[in-house]
DNA sequence: ACCGAACCGAAAATATCTTTCATGCGTGAC
DNA sequence: GTCACGCATGAAAGATATTTTCGGTTCGGT
């Protein structure tokens, strides 16, 4: 009865936050000075009127509103009620636990535990901005493919490896290509049917989303997974799958978050392909299991 | 209509639910009929509008507002904010109801809610039962290395290779082996100074305990990855890093849990190593991220 | 039955939000 | 260096939502 409540509020209350920094990059300056605004101090915000937040970010109404679109949300007035909600919650909850940056000084605890927290947190913003509905469509091509392919360069081709093992070991057909050459050579192959992956959190990685373009004008379904969802990557893409963006810090490269965040996806997919193919994948997940058990040493009491 | 069902949730709700009963006998009928709708629903009335409120109620406008100023806000406006901050607030109370595992028929926002879920714990087991000693002179060793070679197959096999590249980019010697048999033989090069990185989940792999014993025994210095702090692999390594070990399920493969507490461990021996080579890894890092700048399309706009 | 008071909703008045459009600024091409 | 183009931006018009006003209606008391 009441589990559509998020819905009608347009997105996921909790995930504001991580929405504006994913967001942010394709934002214009005066974009940008809103969506700060209502990031830092969602109660403070939700009391004000279009005029008056205007007035406050020193733009106009129209960007205000603007900012609200872009943000995901109708109106204005939905982003308000939106706001509303966050203040309360974060006011009910206890203390944000706003840690800082991990510091060059901190010792191997403090690092640890931060480190710890930041993933918990892209987790969390990971799950909060995932569309499930384009989701679930991956999920439908995967199972449905002929092959599959991923592209993944750098860190992102490790997650790529990932995804490929997980599938293979349901028995679906797929192959990561972290060599850009190669894996122009192979797009090429596709065909109606099968389905391409590319993984690439800048969404501007060339040696990625050329091979992506190579399939998507082969007709295959092809999926972005990516930080950006209005980077170049996304042009040829039918399906969009964002990940997370979070403050980059000296200390702790994007790629680290970034990483996390491309993993829940691709954890995600996994699971969703199992779950629809469960007759055969529960068997082969036995089997793998069973094939690899002579590779162990017996382990000692 | 069910008047107590909010009764369960906390005081907030109950408040306006209370404040309804006791304003009650002072209402009128038809404030009596809106101020009702309200406290059975609040997320959904937040939805509506005055006018939208007042059909709902076959009243008017002009009831809703008097029903608002009597509930004690300035007008409907503020009602309504109050409202969606009522309906956030309860919605994420009941958030912490996710604990059975993920079920074939799971919808895919059960899914992702349950993998994110599920990874969190993951963290939070891994930070808690990390050892910072270990960890300490793991970095410590990692710092002073000549060479460092890592070993990991399938899964772990990735979490090696992200070691590797993380350490490469400060500056360190770093390779990642998931080729039992070059393993080996590269591990014969070891020798005092170098360090030795084993990733096992199950710390009974043979095909990686094998060079982490020939590494070992060559005098440099090893490292364990491994959820079982008492495996086989254990008994050739100087140090070790304990990896959370959380309960497999059918559509849940152990590999998941252990690649995101692996993944922890690494990065704090990353961040660790960063923080005591400072002032080479942080233009290490930022002359990487320079190189890779052209492989880059100009982000859309 | 008549009176008065309070309730109520239709519609006007106001506030708020949204859209449109002209302006100016920056950017890239020539 | 200059020009043309596109895009961000805010002012103001237009649309919608909220609040107020006001007259009709009902109901209890006399």
């Amino acid at each position: 009865m009441t589990q559509d409540v998020k819905e009608s509020f347009g997105s996921p209350v909790g995930s504001l936050a991580a929405k504006v920094r994913t967001l942010a990059p394709s934002m214009t300056r005066s974009m940008q000075r809103v969506a700060e605004a209502v990031a830092n101090d969602p109660a403070g915000c939700a009391a004000l009127t279009v005029t008056g937040l205007a007035e406050l970010t020193g733009t106009s109404e129209a960007t205000v509103v603007r900012t609200a679109r872009l943000l995901g949300y109708p109106g204005y007035r939905d982003l308000r009620l939106a706001l509303a909600g966050l203040a309360a919650q974060q006011q009910s909850g206890r203390a944000p636990a706003i840690t800082t940056d991990i510091a060059v000084d901190d010792s191997l605890d403090d690092v640890v535990a931060k480190l710890a927290y930041e993933e918990q947190q892209t987790l969390a913003d990971t799950a909060a901005g995932l569309d499930t509905g384009q989701l679930g469509a991956a999920v439908t091509a995967l199972v449905a493919a002929r092959r599959t392919d991923v592209y993944g360069v750098g860190a992102s081709g490790l997650v790529a490896q990932d995804l490929t093992q997980k599938l293979l070991r349901i028995g679906l057909i797929a192959h990561a290509h972290s060599d850009p050459h190669l894996a122009v050579t192979n797009a090429v192959q596709l065909r109606s049917g099968d389905v391409a992956i590319a993984i690439t959190h800048s969404g501007t990685t060339g040696d990625v989303i050329e091979p992506l373009r190579v399939a998507f004008e082969h007709g295959a379904t092809t999926v972005a997974v990516t930080g950006r969802p209005d980077a170049p990557v996304t042009q040829y893409a039918d399906l969009v799958l964002t990940t997370s963006t979070s403050r980059e810090t000296e200390l702790r490269p994007a790629a680290m978050s970034s990483r996390t965040s491309q993993l829940l996806v691709v954890d995600c997919l996994f699971v969703g392909v199992a779950q629809r193919t469960y007759e055969t994948a529960a068997p082969a997940l036995a089997a793998s299991y069973e094939a690899l058990a002579h590779r162990h040493r017996s382990a000692s009491r």
